[in-house]
DNA sequence: GTCTTTGCAAATGATTTGCACGTCG
DNA sequence: CGACGTGCAAATCATTTGCAAAGAC
């Protein structure tokens, strides 16, 4: 992979916040630095980013969000205001008979807690 | 809620499959019935079948699907095929302290599984 | 008769892609 | 130079919506 000016905004305006914007933020952010960017070129480097594990790409309803915290962790989740919250990962005690049972092998868990938020 | 042929179909195939199907795999099933049902008339009474509670949306990356388990439950998701299986709901130890923390009153734990199913 | 629901087609919103040109190594 | 990256605009995909006609009660 190749050096690219606004790859390495785009990686520097995801990793600078903690609000898992979607695409547009960021290019409206990637636009204030550079204003001729457009908005493939954004869409492009964070699907780019993602593979190289830089982001990791959650889904809120339809719209991707962008995650710059890279150690495992869950979500809370404010149904008032669409904020999302990073929290620690918390234990659970999954029966091993559920995947005995489905002969699943698990590679990752995802929690999201839904509720409302502080400021409501 | 006036009654309508359309609506009834559409619930009785959500209803009688697990699979968690997508508005356009209902479209498909609805009109071996009713050849001239519209896709629009399949996310219309969708929404409001899981306005009623009838249903639940799950949003599988930005797809909806479909759920007709009305019971607390979590899914396993299959990488390699995406089939979503439903299993029993998981006991979560959740430490007080991450909520008084947060100060977020939690209304709702989403969990799911991913990795890859005994098909693979 | 009134109000809801429908089929159709056009509109929307998020995301992807083809292409000619620019840039990195 | 040659491959990769960019800006732009058009395409795509899922979903929603406006509208006139059909159906429920």
């Amino acid at each position: 992979m190749r050096y690219s000016r606004q790859r390495e905004i785009i990686k520097e305006i995801v990793l600078s916040t903690k609000t898992h914007p979607n695409a547009d933020w960021v290019f409206n952010e990637a636009k204030k630095v550079l204003p001729t960017i457009s908005l493939g070129t954004v869409y492009r480097n964070l699907k780019q980013l993602e593979s190289r594990g830089c982001i990791k790409t959650i889904f809120d309803g339809s719209v991707a969000r962008y995650d710059c915290n890279r150690a495992p962790h869950n979500h809370l989740k404010c149904r008032a205001c669409g904020d999302l919250v990073d929290i620690e990962t918390l234990n659970v005690e999954i029966p091993e008979t559920i995947f005995l049972e489905y002969d699943f092998k698990v590679e990752q868990l995802d929690m999201i807690f839904t509720g409302i938020c502080n400021k409501h």
